[in-house]
DNA sequence: TGAAAAATATAGCCACGGCTACATCAATGG
DNA sequence: CCATTGATGTAGCCGTGGCTATATTTTTCA
């Protein structure tokens, strides 16, 4: 039975503006993040991020991916010739690898917490872009804790 | 430092792609999700929700929250008579009472971790609207975990 | 009561992130 | 070696969700 209190409403309206307001700005960093770490993933994995493999693993048309890879371009994160793969800038790399690192932090807790390891992954994509700094210190924390318990 | 390994490639891409999809897919009913929500508040609160209150405390223009309004009755989530307030039909109520609970669960589920209150409220706005049935359940059962042990 | 103020609606702009259809380049192999 | 095929780019469409500017309606109060 939901509490039908209306928390919301508890505080002012210009600090629940700015929260939307965050949400909004983390989710247009998102499909960045996700691309770049994928950029990051693929050329490990094979010397190079061709624009086709990077739809097909976005399920996306490639245009789409085209379109994004523009976009990469635009803030500094990627590089492309035409009719060449994509690279990563360097800021583009640390940005993958902490992606990365967060990624795996978020899906651990998650199974931690009893979540099974492919809803895991599954919720993960989509939480792990709103995990600010803080709140993945937290998580590393109590990941460290349980290890510790597990080891006594 | 970083772990290189390339995560992402090491699934079929179909299969990440429905990852991608599902995120997509999630993000799309966020905003009307946080609406519905909001407007519960602003009626158990206010007796009434404007479209004056909505635009200020989702910090966006008004044109913008009429938008979103226009989409909530479109989905069958609201109704609305013009230069009226908006109302929740059973589906957004039903809707508005999932969403608050589950905010609440992912608040809580943070502060247990260890965030500051501030914080968790901040990431959670986000985090809340990938949050499946299924790790939902996970937190409730940490959360309940918890309490058992600090009555104990 | 009727004019000013406040709230709401409408029109039209933009960027993003999807798509399809079509053009162009590059790589392969007959 | 050049033609076909596959990969990539380009053009142009759509819906969403922002915005400003302007019209309209409702409310308030002098």
């Amino acid at each position: 039975m939901p509490d039908p209190k209306p928390v919301h409403t508890q505080i002012p309206p210009s600090q629940q503006a700015s929260r939307f307001a965050r949400a909004r700005e983390v989710q247009s960093r998102a499909l960045l993040e996700d691309y770049v770490e994928l950029i990051g993933d693929l050329i490990a994995a094979h010397g190079e991020a061709r624009v086709a493999d990077l739809a097909e693993r976005m399920g996306v048309a490639h245009p789409t991916a085209t379109k994004t890879v523009a976009r990469l371009k635009r803030e500094g994160l990627a590089t492309a010739r035409p009719y060449r793969g994509v690279f990563l800038t360097d800021e583009g790399a640390r940005l993958a690898d902490r992606v990365r690192s967060r990624h795996r932090t978020v899906v651990d807790l998650l199974i931690a917490l009893g979540v099974p390891p492919e809803h895991a992954e599954l919720d993960a994509e989509g939480i792990e872009h709103h995990v600010s700094r803080r709140t993945l210190q937290a998580f590393e924390d109590f990941l460290v804790r349980g290890q510790a318990r597990s080891e006594s």
